[in-house]
RNA sequence: GGGCGCUUAGCUCAGCGGUAGAGCACUUCCUUGACAUGGAAGGGGUCACAGGUUCGAUCCCUGUAGCGCCCA
């Protein structure tokens, strides 16, 4: 006997691991070598992630892909894997090192702390894979691959070589160069990072001063340097600042707005980069200091005032401060304009001063020389005050800013000019455009596709190096430049190759002699080699989205020519977040296009973003974190992956409700108990002969026609990613179709004596419960799975042992009229009846007479057949016929079918009038606009027949009905 | 500022040119032999607002208001 519930925590663990057994998720299958195949790579999670709301979403999705296409016979590959999220690796590893006191990173060395990050990978890394299998991911996990590679295999991993002969070639063709520009600096980790790794946060400060305001005695309120620092050392950021710069050739009065062009910032020590100062061109106030000079304060270099449309006469003062080196906006302005680049950070984000002599003016004669080295947010304060002292500074006040964060180290990130490798992602974007524009790949839903062209169309160099230590190196190798006799010149010579011999080599013919490698820069230069040169390797490394953009290749196995290749390349389907097609689907899709010459994926499905019950972004800072595993602890993964598929409409985010995983989990109770009165009713096992197309009863005729229109929806609409539909089709089908009415309607038939019907309604009973096993599993796999052995039990024929391997029903010719005809005529019965019983408060033990009147034969023959069910679901206590209506009885209308119920004494016959008066009105309002409607001229013209045909119907409908009512009204009296 | 999206029952959301739907919550009744993680019945909506197109608009178009996200 089955327990009373399914009890997940106890069956997941085991039906998992009976999957991995049966290598029911290995691709490739032997049996399936002439099938389609079907291939997803799997969006890899952060090696050092957990999962979150998100990946359950997206790896759900992915799953009923999968579980539906390999049980339609495909040959399904769904690699997993995870990638090596540079940053975020370093950092945990950094901080374990600091948890249990040993060596940092840089008293460790690049190879002894690589070693650390391995042995950290090797221990705790991919917690997450153990995750995702609990979810009951459907992944081909002997195929699990890692972005970084095997440790062992070194440059000659297969991921290594795969990152390495990107590059090259790549290089070798143009698309990859060194260039100095600007990019998201953080410096805490002393790197560069990327647009994603950036997020903006709203700063607003307190402070206000102004020059020459007073106070209430008169009085003019100083500057107080000291307020202002304490204020900035709270948070530094969220202020405007006013600056008089003086014009040249002009004696700088602060009274005399002729003396000065002002300008506002909200980054105060960058002005000892200022290159220049912009006017909006047509800016009737400014346009006529454009071409003269300013003195830059403190500094005292002369910069000029310069037109440029990026001044927005409208915005702070009208006029702006260039500063190339420190801000993008200016970076763009100084190269129009041609404004020096003069950078006056360290990588620690310190002031530096060793910029150019000619660059810093009277700075180091000016006394400033204390600014050196002093950290961004002290040297703030400093320069105002010194600005404030100098006269220079006008006024500050709040004022409310997006500054950018690194999402990792938190500090605030500087633009900050170096040189680092640039693919050219303007040039590789153009055939990812067109595939995605001639359709070889679409989105769904459809309008993604104009985020991603909007992006494509706009795309900026994209910036591959960091200066990490963790990621793929980058394969280029420094030494000096010769000239034709060998002699070194000032020049960098670059040797780039996919393995450091290739570079030995490469670098041994360039130079005509031995080649040794050095392992910095520094000791290169200072050595003198006689018998040999030396080269030394780029110390960075590549971006992490540069090996995630390889994904749908590299894992299955290029460059080599693997079977896999050219088996599951391209996918057929991607299923990812939004917030990535720029990171990750473009650049899949350029290098697709490049290396493969063909796109990596048909389809690319987007989804929403899993919000809290409120709407909020779900984060740790804000503490509305549901954690995916407590769920699957308390309510059962399938419960939860059942609420994300129904929620999972498209276009719109997923607010997730717990209440609603229990009412899922509630859902599987109810399954489990359909099998469990099936068990009960030696009704779990269908016999091997059953044919549903034979079957005689017209109760299972209407199941097993409604189990058929229900895989047909569900096929659909997983075909078309309506996966809310596709849940709700099953949810419907099982609890409101199967368990609410066949189950009931069959129970007199299955608890009454032994009959051809009876047998035929076992069968077909277990019929329906094991073929909606199949329906369900793609979404309820656990369940479904714990079940089908129930159903299995015992039976002899060559099914697959898992219902993962099972084959998806395909039923023809099961749809039948007649059945729905009558069966819905039962079911409408006994709903009004229950309807009036309640609403006429009749006692639910009470048993009552049903009177049906004036039938014709067929309604009488149908009566008697279902006389048992309906006493026993209606609680009648006998069916009988009449000519007319009995007096003072209740009458119900169902399907033409009057119905009386002889309730005199029992129930209160002025409710009853109310209720049919009631009843009455609502359908002759219905009547009189229906009416109107088909009175329109214009609507008989215009509207397609079919629509006005309906119409007339449904007005002959209610007149017969509110004919029958008002008869029945009458014998009430 | 630019772009995208949203506004439907108390809440969370489907739907979408042709009589407004679900889950949860709520009310009443029911521990009958699959299931109280259940059953039966019910209340509850001028589908944000204003115009327009149409025979007909919750749905299409325009505008307004509010909210959200992305990019500056």
């Amino acid at each position: 006997m089955m327990e009373k519930t399914f009890d997940p925590a106890a069956v997941e663990a085991r039906i998992a691991a009976a999957w991995e057994q049966s290598e029911a998720f290995k691709a490739g299958r032997p049996e399936r070598a002439g099938a389609e195949p079907f291939t997803i790579v799997i969006p890899p999670p952060n090696v050092t992630g957990n999962l979150h709301m998100g990946h359950a979403l997206n790896n759900t999705l992915q799953d009923i892909l999968c579980r539906f296409e390999r049980m339609r016979g495909k040959d399904v590959l769904w690699q997993p894997g995870t990638d090596h999220a540079g940053i975020a690796t370093q950092m945990v590893v950094e901080r374990q090192l600091a948890e249990r006191g040993e060596k940092d990173r840089r008293t460790l060395g690049r190879e002894a702390f690589l070693e650390k990050i391995w042995a950290w990978k090797e221990e705790s890394g991919g917690a997450i894979i153990n995750q995702l299998k609990r979810l009951g991911a459907s992944c081909d996990w002997s195929r699990e691959r890692f972005t970084m590679g095997n440790r062992a295999d070194g440059e000659k991993g297969q991921m290594q070589r795969a990152v390495a002969k990107v590059f090259v070639q790549l290089h070798k063709e143009g698309l990859i160069y060194r260039d100095k520009r600007l990019v998201n600096w953080d410096p805490h980790f002393q790197t560069a990072i990327s647009d994603l790794e950036v997020v903006q946060v709203e700063c607003k400060g307190s402070f206000k001063w102004t020059r020459g305001e007073v106070d209430k005695d008169g009085a003019e309120v100083p500057f107080n340097p000291a307020a202002l620092k304490k204020v900035l050392d709270k948070s530094p950021n969220g202020h405007l600042y006013y600056f008089n710069y003086p014009l040249e050739g002009v004696a700088y009065n602060p009274d005399d707005a002729s003396t000065f062009i002002q300008v506002a910032t909200t980054r105060p020590e960058t002005m000892l980069g200022d290159s220049g100062v912009a006017v909006h061109p047509e800016n009737e106030k400014l346009k006529h200091l454009i071409g003269r000079n300013v003195v830059l304060p403190l500094v005292g270099r002369v910069i000029p005032i310069v037109g440029d449309d990026y001044a927005d006469p409208e915005k702070g003062t009208g006029a702006v401060k260039i500063t190339p080196a420190h801000d993008f906006n200016d970076f763009e302005v100084g190269k129009r304009r041609r404004l020096a680049q003069i950078n006056v950070l360290d990588r620690q984000a310190r002031i530096t001063l060793n910029f150019n002599e000619a660059e810093t003016g009277n700075m180091h004669s000016g006394g400033f020389d204390s600014l050196n080295e002093m950290g961004r947010f002290t040297a703030r304060s400093a320069i105002v005050e010194m600005m404030a002292a100098k006269g220079f500074l006008a006024k500050i006040e709040p004022h409310s800013h997006m500054v950018p964060h690194g999402d990792r180290s938190n500090v605030v990130i500087e633009p900050y000019l170096t040189d680092q490798w640039y693919v050219d992602a303007k040039t590789m974007a153009q055939p990812a455009l067109k595939a995605v524009i001639d359709g070889q790949t679409g989105f769904i839903p459809k309008n993604w596709e104009k985020t991603y062209f909007e992006w494509l169309n706009n795309i900026q160099p994209w910036c591959i190096s960091r200066q990490l230590w963790w990621g793929h190196q980058i394969p280029v190798w420094y030494g000096m430049a010769v000239d034709e006799h060998g002699n070194r010149t000032a020049e960098q010579m670059q040797f780039v190759a996919e393995t450091e011999a290739e570079a030995i080599a490469l670098a041994q013919k360039y130079y005509g002699k031995n080649v040794k490698i050095e392992h910095d820069w520094m000791t290169l230069r200072a050595e003198e080699y006689t018998d040999h040169e030396s080269i030394f390797r780029d110390p960075d490394v590549l971006d992490t989205w540069f090996s995630s953009a390889l994904w749908p290749f590299s894992t299955l196995g290029w460059p080599d020519n693997t079977p896999e290749v050219a088996r599951y390349y391209p996918t057929s389907t991607l299923v990812t977040g939004f917030d990535i097609i720029f990171f990750w689907v473009a650049r899949m899709m350029m290098m697709g296009m490049h290396f493969m010459g063909e796109v990596p994926f048909k389809d690319i499905y987007i989804h929403a973003l899993v919000r809290d019950e409120k709407g909020a972004k779900m984060s740790k800072s804000k503490g509305n974190v549901i954690d995916p595993l407590a769920l699957i602890d308390q309510y059962g993964a399938d419960a939860l992956r059942f609420t994300l598929c129904a929620m999972a409409a498209q276009g719109r985010d997923i607010k997730l409700a717990t209440s609603r995983v229990e009412g899922y989990r509630n859902f599987a109770t109810k399954l489990w108990n359909a099998a469990r009165f099936a068990e009960m009713n030696g009704a779990l096992l269908c016999p091997a002969d059953f044919d549903p197309h034979q079957a005689r009863e017209i109760l299972n005729q209407w199941a097993i026609a409604e189990l058929a229109r229900t895989r047909n929806e569900i096929t659909q609409a997983i075909l078309t990613y309506r996966f809310n539909d596709a849940a709700s089709s099953a949810y419907q089908f099982v609890w409101g179709v199967f368990c609410d009415w066949y189950v009931e309607l069959a129970k007199p038939i299955l608890q009454g004596p032994e009959s051809p019907a009876k047998a035929e309604t076992r069968a077909a009973n277990a019929f329906l419960l094991r073929e909606t096993l199949k329906l369900l599993h793609p979404f309820m796999p656990f369940i479904t799975e714990e079940l089908w052995a129930a159903v299995q039990a015992g039976a002899s024929n060559a099914a697959p042992k898992v219902l993962a391997l099972v084959e998806w029903p395909d039923y023809q010719g099961l749809e039948n009229r007649d059945a729905e005809a009558e069966v819905g005529w039962l079911v409408d019965m006994i709903s009004e009846i229950r309807s009036v019983r309640n609403e006429m408060s009749v006692p639910g033990a009470l048993q009552i007479p049903l009177v049906l009147v004036a039938v014709d034969a067929a309604t009488l023959a149908r009566a008697q057949k279902w006389n048992e069910t309906l006493c026993r679901l209606a609680r009648l206590s006998g069916i009988s016929f009449a000519d007319a209506a009995p007096r003072s009885a209740a009458q119900l209308l169902v399907r033409g079918t009057v119905a009386a119920l002889p309730l005199e004494g029992i129930i209160d016959l002025g409710a009853e009038a109310a209720r049919l008066n009631k009843e009455i009105a609502k359908l002759q309002s219905d009547i009189a606009k229906t009416e109107a409607k088909l009175a329109n001229a214009d609507f008989i013209k215009r509207a397609p027949p079919e629509i006005v045909e309906e119409n007339r119907e449904r007005v002959e409908e209610w007149s017969a009905s509110v004919q029958k009512m008002q008869t029945a009204l009458a014998r009430l009296a």
